[in-house]
DNA sequence: AATGAATGAGATTTCATTCAT
DNA sequence: CATGAATGAAATCTCATTCAT
């Protein structure tokens, strides 16, 4: 049947529209959080924002908390996405150097995401232990497994690995910071090859045995 | 007169009491800050924890911003002497490496401002520029001067001295963060010594002209 | 025409339809609205319970009143029924027990609409007057004129026949209550008469001239 | 010292105060929600009829749903009362006539609670059970004691004892219910004596063996 | 006719601030 | 000065009703 047809295109057409309507409030709601935090924003604004009423907004999530959670799963999932890409790669001065790279250029589109994930973590515990620690541990595992091996071969001085891959945390955050905050942008793509190089050499010359 | 003399003795007195409770209450209220953030927390439980009544809180502070604006006073007149502190010295090795074992001890009775400066100026750009951009340019400005000065002098390999300067606060704030978030502690002060040197000589090797 | 006959057929199945719907809301309808009260539903939860969309709802009923005053017009109907059949019968014992029996068996059918009528009418004047005193106000009447008449004949003592009737009333509704209420079931259809007869006895009895 | 004493009785009166302003609430909101039920009375309805503003209401009861437990709990607390009082004596004719006397006369300044309590009991099954339940079950079974009792002396017919529990308690319900209601009022005391003689002696002479 | 997303008025609740005691 | 009850504006959330599809 013909009907059944439309019905079904008429129903797909509902879905997308539901989806991007659902991206749409949650973009906003990145946006606000982002700029006041969570607690100071209000769901009229989010609303306003999102060029809906306040009623639709309960249409799509059922609390104010429950954006937020949604703006978290999105956040997490794209880093996991990146970091889960280099997971193949040995670790080795290209491989960190390509990791520093991608971390950065996730930041572009997620930065009103990943500003409210750090702000929220900055108080709540839960959202830190969920969203933040394990990834950062997944990451300082990683970069202590590949200095404590170099340190074996005697490439590397024989420093404290867990401090190093601290440090090393320290040097990318330092980069992405100012643009996270808002008060900078991001080092144009062209560039960003080799920046990574730079500061992943200063540590790798920094660290290196003489 | 003797009564001239009572009374202001108990005048003194008074003053005394009274900038005594005003402390107690932004402590409190630094604590809680700090843990739930400015808008997440009530009046009321400033007042709890400081033991007073709201009442009295309105006594010291004429509005809940304006006992957050206390603390900042409060943080930025610490860091501000730390800095100072190291004014005259010259900026080498030692300079450096002292500087940052300072910093890491200034923190140890700041945690609670520091983390709620550090969260208000998050989402506030006033009290970002008027507390934190302040001391973080002059820093980045010595750092800077002192890198430009030893590439020229052929010390330094000719590396971009504002990346530099930004990626040796960045490892900085590495070794705070646990301890402000609340995660982790500081290293104890009898390693901080060893730890700024390791720290610093990362660095400074990572730059040095081969 | 032949068209004009399937035309017509078509109209009837239509509006068969349209009844039958109408009537699966109001059952869910008076469901609800007996467990929550009429305030306490949401048209959401009545259209999910007929498995139709709220907008649907909105083509058989004009408002979340409406259904609600057609479930007491649907109500209404049933007692005027059960009452309009005693109408012509003499009032002797006989015919007491069999309005109370029949009374208990109207019940079982209409609990909801029961349940949900004396809900509303207890907070609603208009309901209460609208759908339940002339109702009540019939029985009554039908009492005292057969006590009057009983007592002036001397086979009753001199008792107020108002008072009788109030409290020949109250017998019949302590025994539905518990079934309205939803904490326990009529008595099954072949102990009704037996009841019927041991309560109506009671009262005989109890008012009986010695 | 006179300024202790000062506090205390300070203090004293800020408690009377406090508990006068409850109980006005209290009494403000039994009274509504008797006349609209709970689910369709708003607090600002409550707050302007205790002449309260709505923020004053909530340093007294923690939710719209304590002001309604906190009425429970009263009614329940009175009726205990009533029928603890009859516990000793013997359940003889006497006795019962004294227990439905003292039945109407609760009701007199308890209505709205009352009222209150019954409507609420018709929808929520947990406030039937802890606060309904227990009171029927407890007269119920006193009934039924004694009816079995004087059954088995052989003064009355073998009727079955829970029926005529049952019918008694409804033949009191029958008398309150109007003033309950509000569609009328109580017998005035002076004639309660009276009617409750009437009535119970229906009863008893009912079942009594001829 | 049927659907359910969109709406916004109105409900409950919180909380910074005031003020009588 | 200290207190905490009172206030009411503003926040979050619900839900009857409408309407484009």
């Amino acid at each position: 049947m013909t009907s059944k047809k439309i019905r079904r295109r008429f129903e797909e057409r509902r879905q997308r529209r539901a989806k991007r309507r659902r991206n749409e409030i949650l973009t906003a709601a990145a946006q606000i959080f982002a700029e006041k935090g969570y607690a100071a924003t209000t769901i009229r604004e989010i609303a306003d924002a999102a060029d809906v009423s306040e009623g639709t907004l309960y249409n799509y999530f059922k609390s104010k908390r429950d954006i937020l959670s949604a703006i978290f799963n999105h956040s997490a999932q794209l880093m996991e996405q990146v970091f889960l890409a280099g997971e193949e790669e040995p670790a080795d001065r290209e491989a960190i150097i390509e990791m520093f790279e991608k971390g950065l250029s996730i930041s572009e589109t997620q930065i009103p995401f990943t500003r409210t994930l750090i702000l929220e973590a900055w108080t709540n515990d839960e959202t830190l232990q969920e969203f933040v620690m394990g990834q950062l541990e997944y990451i300082h595992h990683r970069l202590t497994s590949y200095v404590t091996d170099r340190i074996e071969r005697g490439d590397f001085r024989p420093v404290d690995p867990d401090l190093v891959a601290q440090i090393a945390l320290g040097m990318f955050v330092a980069l992405l910071l100012p643009a996270l905050r808002g008060v900078g942008t991001l080092p144009p793509p062209e560039q960003r090859r080799d920046i990574a190089e730079v500061v992943v050499d200063i540590l790798l010359e920094g660290i290196r045995a003489h």
